[in-house]
RNA sequence: GGGGCUGUAGCUCAGUUGGUUAGAGUGCCGGUCUGUCACACCGGAGGCCGCGAGUUCGAGUCUCGUCAGCCCCGCCA
């Protein structure tokens, strides 16, 4: 192919076909580079040569499809480029012929120019001939196939579940088809096939894995799209030491693919821990930039702001910018402005200067021997920066540990060769919704509690530790997972805790619950997003960037349009009318108002 | 649901304090040119300034609304 050739090459005869990248017509002699999957190749066509071949080489365009013949031979000397992977060679054409012409496009594949996204995604076919995105299409296939070289070799098998399939509560909302054969009724698009995987495991597949889509109708982010592609997995007999060392292989395997480094032991940090040095469940460990809490200090601080967060039961933490005493008052209220923005009352903070004493908003409000006591807590030196945040135990993490990344993107402590890998263990099984005022599953409901913690699902909910991990890669979630509850009886406890009935689980799960007593082995598995997985590795900022056909932030497809209204005769075959037409279509005529 | 940025030629962008006929690069069309490589040079065409109101003698520019794209919060077990 046109990006293969070499000099080994020379003196070969060869057929490429491809892409007119570009024509540079000097009058006689004329170039043509020609692009495919693998790259561009200069082909040459003299005035002196076949004239039928000339007289087509001056007519070509770009993104013409055309088949060049010739021979492969060395460019003369100094008339090589290095720019291109294929410049010490070209192809003198003696047969060319137009397969298919091409109205000029709306953008130029080869040009390195920013073209807006939204012009990118309705053009697809075009950016898809862009050497990055055909590169990081590549890439996916290559990586998946290794997922799924790996996983086989270690005696899994791939099953597939269904795509109709029956909402489940908990979680995300759920994309939703109608059936038109029990009017009424509809299934739902899977968010994860948690549930069959499971049912594998009873029914004796042992090691499943799968490549699978899934669905969530969820509002998106760069690292969201509606639907996306997890490399599920799920094993019996297996504790969840077993679960992480299998599948952190998995990921071994994708690195070296990649060449992105992998620690011959992946670091494991509680949740607690991560919670307390990072305020993320997801901790970017590329750099050290802990945080540090320092509610007892500023419980008895003269600053009131502290003190008032303090003792109502708030949590006051702290970051250290090692050098950022170098900061300008600007820098200072942009990031302030960043805080605000997240959510937090403000930013306090206090540079170290050479002789020990802070100043800052706050150093006035430390009398000397506390400001040691600060300094100490947080590990600052002179020329270092303190920052503080005061609120709520929730809001002081959240605004801290996005605090932290972006200082360490700023600082630029997150080097591209940087890969920092861990596992995080020990979440809590639950967490109290404020909203719906009942314990709610933080991974699902389906996850085991730590055997040690069982007692404490009545007594203290918010206590209870799961057997849940995430794998985490420079803080992106690259997956997660847990050991299941495979005792109907812990299910059913689970089930009260969360409030939901009796008749809700027996509606909602009652196949579970049903096949948890006719023989479920000990269980557990994981799931990876292969989107994000390809992204990071990458080096890319978007999941636009690795998905084919991806959707826009509102869930568009610029390219075909979907979502788009249909034919009223589909919507009456499946008894379904529409109460407010988007904007721009007429209302339904039978609409009573 | 909330906050921020953006929207001007096919594409990427400039457009001053509100002031005559809205510019550039690139692409496109025509021409010249035998070693370029995003060829070069000469000439030409190309605009619903996202859409809708408002302020004004006058709006690409100011105000309000709306739509679209992007980033973030909420949400995403």
């Amino acid at each position: 192919m046109c990006g293969e050739l070499t000099s080994e090459n020379i003196g070969q005869v060869v057929r490429l076909c491809g892409w007119v990248s570009s024509c540079r017509n000097h009058g006689g002699v004329i170039f043509i580079n020609l692009r495919d999957r693998e790259g561009v190749t200069q082909v040459l066509v003299n005035p002196s040569d076949d004239e039928q071949v000339y007289k087509l080489a001056k007519a070509l365009r770009n993104e013409w499809v055309v088949s060049a013949a010739g021979t492969v031979r060395a460019r003369p000397e100094g008339m090589r480029n290095p720019k291109m992977p294929t410049g010490d060679v070209e192809i003198v054409c003696e047969n060319l012929a137009v397969l298919n012409r091409a109205d000029p496009v709306p953008f130029e594949p080869d040009i390195p120019e920013k073209v807006s996204e939204e012009t990118r995604l309705k053009y697809r076919y075009i950016d898809i001939r862009r050497s990055e995105l055909t590169g990081a299409l590549v890439m996916r296939h290559r990586i998946t196939k290794c997922i799924r070289d790996y996983y086989d070799a270690e005696g899994f098998i791939e099953v597939e579940t269904p795509f109709l399939t029956k909402s489940t509560p908990e979680g995300a909302r759920d994309f939703l088809v109608p059936s038109r054969m029990q009017q009424g009724t509809f299934y739902a698009l899977p968010q994860s096939p948690q549930l069959f995987k499971q049912l594998l495991m009873i029914g004796g597949m042992d090691k499943y894995m799968q490549i699978v889509r899934c669905f969530r109708d969820e509002d998106l982010r760069a690292d969201r799209q509606p639907e996306f592609t997890q490399v599920d997995v799920e094993m019996s007999f297996v504790t969840c030491q077993d679960v992480i060392r299998v599948n952190e292989g998995a990921m071994r395997v994708v690195a070296k693919l990649c060449d992105v480094p992998f620690p011959e032991t992946v670091k494991v940090l509680s949740y607690d821990h991560a919670m307390r040095d990072f305020g993320t469940d997801r901790p970017d460990l590329r750099f050290e930039m802990t945080l540090h809490d320092v509610t007892d200090l500023a419980k008895g601080s003269d600053f009131k702001v502290f003190a008032s967060v303090a003792d109502a039961k708030g949590l006051v933490k702290g970051l250290t910018a090692k050098g950022g005493a170098a900061f300008t008052r600007s820098q200072i209220d942009g990031l302030a402005e960043f805080c605000r923005e997240l959510g937090a009352k403000g930013l306090a903070w206090a540079k170290v200067l050479d002789d020990g004493t802070l100043s800052g908003s706050l150093a006035k409000f430390f009398t000397a021997d506390k400001c040691d006591a600060l300094k100490a807590a947080m590990d600052a030196q002179p020329g270092d920066c303190m920052m503080f945040v005061a609120d709520e135990p929730k809001t002081t993490n959240k605004v801290l540990a996005a605090l932290r990344c972006k200082l360490g993107k700023d600082m630029g402590l997150c080097g591209r060769d940087l890969w920092a890998w861990c596992w995080v263990v020990d979440f809590p099984l639950l967490e109290w919704d404020q909203l719906e005022q009942r314990w709610s599953a933080c991974h699902h409901p389906f996850t085991a509690p730590l055997d040690e913690d069982v007692h404490l699902l009545d007594s203290d909910p918010g206590k209870v530790r799961s057997k849940a991990y995430d794998l985490i890669l420079n803080g992106t979630e690259l997956g997660g997972g847990s050991v299941r509850i495979h005792d109907v009886s812990v299910q059913k406890k689970v089930f009260d805790t969360l409030k939901i009935s009796e008749q809700e689980s027996r509606a909602k799960f009652g196949f579970l619950l049903d096949a948890l007593r006719f023989g479920a082995p000990p269980h557990g598995g994981i799931a990876f997003g292969l989107d994000r997985i390809v992204m990071i590795m990458l080096q890319r900022d978007s999941l636009r960037d690795v998905i084919a056909f991806p959707k826009t932030t509102s869930g568009g497809c610029p390219l075909t349009g979907a979502p788009a209204a249909v034919d009223d005769k589909q919507l009456a075959e499946l008894d379904i009318r529409v109460i407010r037409p988007p904007a721009g279509l007429p209302m339904p005529p039978d609409d009573a108002g």
